[in-house]
DNA sequence: TATTTGTCGAGAAAAAATTGAAGGAATTAA
DNA sequence: TTAATTCCTTCAATTTTTTCTCGACAAATA
């Protein structure tokens, strides 16, 4: 009987309201609310308000894990190039379709908690091995190790802010545009990036003699 | 008898807690604690526990906009890009000089409360506009709208990733690097960036037809 | 029917925030 | 110098908020 109605309003109740409030800054009450559940519900499911947390965080490690790994695999035959390109799509691609779980995460994680560090050591070190073996099989050997390290730091940073800045960037940007339209929208530009990035200026002695 | 060294004491311990922990992470006792007074203290001085972050938060911004408005009219005499250039450095190295308060009210900015939907009606719109006509400005009429507005989102993307990825890019980019340094290398990246973005891949179709 | 599964309300226990009274230190005015 | 005033700090008590447990009950399931 897993993920039962009740489970999983609990888990749709609290990603929004940790999203729009924090984790500290919502009880265990106004998840039960917003889900039409007890209070007493979340303790039978997930033991404690941190028990939840920890439930949906986990899963949303494990899934994201699992896209991307299941993406470099099917990739497996195709260019590096490629291979990055199709790596963003899937990182992005994701995120959108978890998006409050997504900015709630973003923000929590800059915090400084045992949990924290946990899924720092168990997911991010995964997530961070990924992208960056990616990232410079495709650059190659053309650039300058500390400046190749500079451009993997720039292409977290846009892997990461429409879901910090995501106040302004549905405003702005987004808009009238569904998510998918964002998704491909958003990976092209990144695409145009690293084209620019990696391979256009490779002349420009900035790149070379960082 | 304003910012008594207690006063301010209280307000160093907050801003090293809120970022390590979080507003609702932290209590008033550990604030206390960690500046060395007595907790009642912190009633004196700011009514409450809130009064005290929207004293610090107040005073960021208050600050943060003085500094930019100082800049933009000392470099009223410049060129557009290069205004936009001292516009940026200004903005990077004030982040950099605030760095635990910056990186917390980053984070804490993306909630959704009455104190944030305050603070982003008095300082955030002006912060915005700041940015947005220095850098259409400078930009000009040779970009289309649409691709203007992307360009946008992702230089204000630019200056705030290190203040959200910062754990990742104080280890690995900044490493033993001192401040200034890494402003002076940040912003002459960004610089770069506008340079490309802007000016040296304007033949290409994707920016004219966005 | 017996057992598991989920729901509910009350309230204990703990944690956190705030208040008020009291006193010391520094500053100002006489 | 002394007295008055203001500023700052402390302690203890109170209030408020939050989490978590318990036992009863209903519904589904086997």
């Amino acid at each position: 009987m897993k993920n039962s109605p009740s489970k999983q309003k609990v888990i749709n109740a609290a990603s929004a309201l940790f999203f729009q409030k924090g984790f500290h800054g919502t009880s265990v009450r106004d998840i039960a609310d917003q889900a039409s559940v007890n209070v007493a519900s979340i303790s039978y499911y997930f033991n404690s308000k941190q028990g939840l947390l920890e439930y949906a965080v986990t899963n949303y490690y494990e899934d994201y894990l699992k896209s991307i790994e299941s993406t470099l695999r099917q990739s497996e035959l195709l260019t590096p190039i490629e291979k990055l390109q199709a790596l963003i799509s899937t990182i992005i691609q994701y995120k959108q379709n978890n998006f409050q779980l997504t900015c709630f995460i973003q923000r929590e994680l800059s915090l400084d908690s045992v949990f924290v560090r946990e899924m720092t050591v168990t997911y991010l070190a995964k997530e961070n091995f990924y992208i960056r073996k990616t990232f410079f099989d495709a650059v190659g050997s053309q650039v300058k190790n500390e400046y190749k390290q500079y451009l993997l730091m720039q292409l977290k940073g846009m892997l990461v802010t429409p879901y910090i800045l995501h106040n302004d960037w549905k405003n702005q940007v987004v808009g009238e545009y569904s998510h998918q339209i964002f998704v491909k929208k958003y990976v092209k530009v990144i695409k145009d990036w690293i084209d620019f990035a990696v391979f256009d200026g490779l002349e420009l002695d900035k790149k070379v003699a960082y």
